[in-house]
RNA sequence: GGGCCCGUCGUCUAGCCUGGUUAGGACGCUGGCCUUACAAGCCAGAGGUCUUGGGUUCAAAUCCCAACGGGCCCA
């Protein structure tokens, strides 16, 4: 047995405030070591524990870890400690999304390297991207982020990675799911690319709807109104509401198009908004979706307006304007010549380039020669089988389902770019598609011959295709890739389909999506079980994070103040799905509750750093109450684990660890402490032992830094597992005691602050209460008196329990 | 135009599915207190017509309807 003063120097020992600038870095250099590597973090193939596989999102290499790739940095980090700590040989893998635009612009204008010299600029890509892994990466680390780097880190500009994107178009060509063909794609006049229907969505900007008279055939006019009156010269026909009473005598007759002399039918149509404009719209090739189904729907002929950088052709007194200026130089020249009835300025929502972009431009219709995948034939089969994957929260399935109803077009694969995927075919004149020998991936057409010398279906010579793949062929084959679906049965095996697909809700229609789509169709099942959702990181204010309104936070600019562990446990604090306002003062009020537990930690060290924690034969009726309470503890934690409700665990800490433990439990056996009880120190060394491994998820850092100072029997917290509680009896009478306790604390706590007495100073105390509530007090009469600094207790019975206090 | 989600102390939120203590917590605020871990602390306290209006019920923050406000997605 220690004496106080050995105690009390023995905890000088610990420093006395907690400092994760100079903890954190220090285990996330041990945890990137071999050994850290071998003994915890690898995934093991032979291994017979059972496989938990999570696939994470492969961030888009911009090179800055914002607070959204910190939020579900922390998710998967989380999951994955956790899952080790139940044993699972767990495969967590880490991908870069490196392909795409944002690269080649910047190559492109950064750089200033030109595209015309295709091979320094794709070296010049692949350097950029290097550059801006390392930044990232060296963010994630910082956060506590661990996981498979060694054996799961992929990159999907690598040979490797782009050989299983590569057969996966083969295979799915041999499917008979892929074809080339003409015809009307979502067009970015600015990045001069083809986009798919997940890349665009629709902006509200103000615009201008221009009424505008033309002349009828048989004299008079019909009034049409357009936001897109430079299309005047692609119009194939007017149409109007059947029901619409205005138009009826006028349908089947021909009107005149203005400037352009060119007759065109005015038809009715159920599609026609009555109330909108005049209700008479004018259908061109193409304005907007709108006229691509009516195109269809009448066969309608198709004039191409506008080129591939969004300037008008083919009208002659328009041509090489672009559209903007075509609209304004149209609407002048259709006003003097009398033609325009009326203009208003409104707001609408104008189909754009949102996705994966700051781009933002409208979208154009321009018919081109592209590669698709079919989607529309499988929309019943995929209506049916997402229902194997469940989701968190439930109801984003409905998102999926309400996307996959909305599908109205193939996918279009093609993209006008050279950093990216080469699309692994020849054509002919006749579109027919030749692919490349699965031997030969990866390959890039343009550099190699096609397998075959002529069109084996027409005998016409083969070109190679010059597009690559859009970024979401890349990234919807992470499971197949790292499941080892073509290269590793054994690991396939194994781990298909993947346990759980972290990710935002901003990609349900695109990663989520083509994953799920394409994973079913070449594997023939869903890609994950269950599939969780978070929402957005808000700015301070609310809103979304934005450089222009200036809300921007970073996880970076206060991480040496806080820690990344402080940080972890604010994005947790969020329930699953729901987008949440990221403020520093949350952290600091997550930091002062590590602080609090490494307080705690302090005054334990002394009692148990060292010793055999074996449990005695009887427990003192305190243990026995917060044992009682830890086993609730530790089954709920490890139940909110299991759902991914880490906000559940975080107001345990608060409610059990502060206010029970903190607050009450060691304050109670502080005397037997010192007195070297080993009821208490076997209860202590237990319950906080058990705290720091169902923590260590969450705040990994000083978790594994607190139970190498005073436990580390092991190397790591993650070498334990999860504590067991089924030796723990909760006996209703020491549950009630420990009520009664508290109850008797706080009245005696509340009469010192009344009475302006220190917590220090000598009390006798009168009670009175139930006598249920007496017996309890007098139970642990002696324990009662040293923690409140009370000389004489006396009790009363009476209904409702209160104190009287005096001093000395 | 359609769909989904959300409105709870000054701020952020739990509770709502499965109706039933005094609506719980965090940050902030007020007062007191250096107590064998912790003043980056402790103790105590103030602060809420649960957006509004109807309805169901013995009983509504919770279930239903409507309105208002905010957000997201789709057309």
């Amino acid at each position: 047995m220690l004496s106080q003063d050995e105690i009390l120097k023995r905890m000088e020992e610990w420093p006395k405030h907690y400092s994760p600038k100079d903890i954190e870095p220090k285990w996330q250099k041990l945890w990137l070591t071999q050994e850290y590597w071998e003994k915890i973090f690898k995934f093991d193939e032979n291994s017979e524990k059972p496989v938990f596989f999570i696939d994470t999102p492969p961030p888009f290499t911009s090179g800055e870890l914002h607070m959204g790739h910190a939020y579900w940095v922390t998710i998967a980090d989380a999951m994955a400690r956790f899952k080790k700590l139940q044993g699972y040989n767990v495969l967590f893998p880490q991908g870069w999304d490196t392909q795409g635009l944002p690269t080649e612009l910047k190559v492109q204008y950064k750089l200033g390297i030109p595209k015309e010299n295709r091979e320094l600029f794709l070296k010049k890509c692949v350097e950029w991207t290097e550059d801006m892994i390392g930044k990232m990466k060296s963010a994630m680390i910082r956060l506590g982020y661990r996981p498979n780097w060694e054996q799961f880190e992929y990159r999907t500009y690598h040979p490797n990675y782009r050989r299983v994107i590569q057969r996966s178009l083969i295979e799915m060509h041999q499917k008979g799911m892929i074809r080339m063909k003409q015809g009307p794609v979502y067009w970015c006049p600015k990045c001069e690319t083809a986009v798919a229907q997940s890349e665009v969505g629709y902006l509200e900007k103000q615009g201008i709807l221009v009424y505008i008279g033309f002349p009828l055939k048989e004299g008079g006019e019909i009034v049409i109104a357009t936001t897109r009156p430079e299309l005047l010269g692609a119009t194939q026909a007017v149409a109007v509401n059947p029901q619409d009473e205005r138009y009826k005598n006028l349908v089947g007759k021909k009107a005149i198009l203005p400037l352009f002399e060119k007759e065109v039918q005015i038809i009715a149509d159920p599609d026609v908004e009555k109330d909108f404009g005049t209700g008479a719209v004018m259908i061109s090739t193409y304005g907007d979706p709108q006229d691509i189904r009516w195109q269809l729907k009448y066969n309608l002929p198709v004039t191409e307006l506008v080129d591939e950088r969004g300037k008008i052709k083919g009208t002659g007194f328009l041509d090489g304007l672009k559209v903007e200026e075509a609209k304004k130089r149209i609407v002048e020249l259709l006003k003097e010549k009398g033609y325009v009835r009326k203009i208003e300025t409104i707001k609408h929502n104008v189909l754009s380039h949102t996705e994966r972009s700051d781009c933002l431009s409208p979208i154009e219709f321009l018919v081109k020669e592209q590669v698709y995948i079919d989607v529309v034939p499988y929309k019943g089969r995929l209506l049916e089988e997402y229902k194997k994957m469940n989701f968190k929260p439930q109801r984003m399935a409905g998102k999926l389902e309400e996307w996959i109803n909305n599908i109205e077009w193939d996918w279009n694969i093609s993209r006008q770019r050279l950093y990216g995927t080469p699309l692994p075919f020849w054509y002919c004149d006749n579109l027919h598609l030749v692919p490349a020998d699965i031997s030969s991936l990866p390959v890039d057409p343009t550099k190699s011959n096609p397998p075959v010398d002529k069109c084996p279906h027409c005998g016409l010579p083969l070109k190679p295709l010059t597009h690559v793949a859009d970024v979401w062929v890349d990234s919807s084959v992470t499971v197949l890739y790292l499941s080892g679906f073509y290269e590793n049965k054994l690991r396939f095996n194994k781990t298909f389909p993947a346990d759980v697909r972290l990710q935002g809700t901003d990609i349900i229609r695109t990663w989520l999506f083509y994953t799920f789509f394409r994973t079913l169709m070449l594997a023939g099942n869903v890609p994950f079980k269950r599939v969780v959702i978070h929402g957005q990181v808000l700015g301070p204010d609310g809103t979304r994070m934005s450089k222009s309104k200036g809300n921007n936070v970073s996880p970076m600019d206060r991480i040496e103040e806080f820690g990344a562990d402080a940080i972890r446990m604010t994005l947790l604090d969020a329930s699953i799905g729901d987008d949440f306002p990221f403020k520093w003062d949350t952290v600091k009020g997550k930091k002062l509750l590590l602080q609090k537990l490494w307080n705690a930690s302090r005054l334990a060290y002394p009692f148990i750093h060292g010793r055999k924690l074996d449990r005695p034969t009887t427990l003192h009726p305190i243990d026995q109450w917060i044992l009682a309470r830890h086993k609730e503890f530790v089954e709920k934690t490890i139940q909110a684990y299991e759902n991914q409700d880490f906000f559940v665990i975080l107001s345990m800490l608060y409610e059990y660890f502060w206010e029970t433990i903190a607050d009450e439990y060691l304050e109670l056996i502080k005397h037997r402490l010192f007195n070297d009880d080993k009821s208490a120190i076997y209860t202590l060394g237990r319950i906080l032992k058990d705290i720091i491994i169902l923590l260590h998820p969450i705040a990994p850092h000083i978790t594994e830094e607190i139970y190498s100072l005073i436990f580390g029997e092991k190397q790591s917290v993650l070498l334990e597992s999860l504590p067991s509680t089924d030796d723990i009896k909760v006996a209703e009478d020491v549950v009630r005691m420990g009520d009664s306790v508290k109850k008797f604390n706080s009245l005696v706590r509340t009469n010192k602050v009344k009475m302006r007495m220190s917590m220090n100073s000598q009390i006798k105390v009168e009670v009175q209460g139930p006598k249920q509530f007496l017996e309890d007090l007098m139970r642990v009469e002696d324990d009662l008196k040293k923690t409140l600094k009370i000389t004489e207790i006396t009790y009363r019975e009476a209904e409702q329990p209160d104190v009287k206090i005096s001093p000395a």
